[in-house]
DNA sequence: TGACTCATGTCAGGATTCTGACATAGATTC
DNA sequence: GAATCTATGTCAGAATCCTGACATGAGTCA
């Protein structure tokens, strides 16, 4: 049942646990999204345009942890149902800079407090010193698993 | 940039970081992987069956998080390599068991060996309390995000 | 200036995973 | 015992995401 010296004790591995959480997290998050017709991906993109408005294609990419194409087909489908814009032409370079429009802007205020009620739940049960340490220790497996310097 | 009310701040949201760790462990473990011809998700089923011999398709979809389906056919492709077996005829209900061959048995090691070594690198800079002080956490919040009784 | 490197946007094809559906076996209920 | 419910294995189709590839624009360096 424990540890045999050649296989890893899903019961108690801290990975398997991470993928766990990552797996209920985002099952909760695509229950409350569905009522508003919008996946993940859709809302993570919308979030991030809300903070750092103007950030291209392959940016929006790498902060929704997908490829560029996947983004680009997001991009796509956001723009012809009007949440987004981006210029016809690129001011400077090839980066197309995006915008939300007042309508993204409008779906996204709904689907974030949706999300924000599920992080809510999901830290109902932590103190606030646990929540630190939760964000401590993630940012330091992060940085670990990038393979900074070591 | 920080919350104003309508929208989840990126840089703190332990959600967020939540999924950049998953994301940044999936890419490590990918990595060694790829190598050894493996997916993750084929490693997964491997690990599980080791630990618990005999597991039905549905119960190794819900330890991988994938559906039935899904695990059906990576089943069927694991069978056709001969990298695990099921009986032609369920012993009892529609139930078949799964076991892993010697061949699998064997492939898995070295998988293994290269996801341990993941997950040791990603815990490098825990203390032993900060790692339990993780598990403890992260139990935490799925307990919550499953809504149990609240 | 010209060659080189790198990042970006985009198209095409393929792999993976999911949703929908069906038949079947066991458990539960009456 | 019959009806109902639940869970399972499996097939088919669709959606999602990725890998490979190409052309283009900016920065670097000789």
């Amino acid at each position: 049942m424990s540890q045999d010296g050649a296989g890893i004790d899903l019961g108690t591995s801290l990975g398997y646990l991470l993928k766990e959480t990552s797996s209920a997290l985002r099952t909760a998050m695509e229950e409350v999204l569905r009522p508003l017709e919008m996946s993940v991906t859709h809302y993570s993109c919308l979030e991030l345009l809300a903070q750092r408005p103007g950030l291209s294609n392959s940016e929006l990419a790498r902060g929704a942890f997908v490829t560029r194409q996947t983004m680009n087909v997001l991009l796509q489908a956001l723009e012809r149902d009007g949440d987004v814009t981006r210029p016809a032409r690129a001011p400077v370079g090839k980066v197309l800079p995006t915008r939300l429009t007042p309508r993204g802007r409008r779906r996204l205020e709904k689907a974030s407090a949706a999300v924000r009620s599920v992080e809510v739940r999901m830290l109902a049960g932590l103190t606030e010193a646990e929540r630190s340490d939760a964000t401590r220790i993630l940012r330091n497996m992060i940085h670990s698993l990038r393979g900074d310097g070591a």
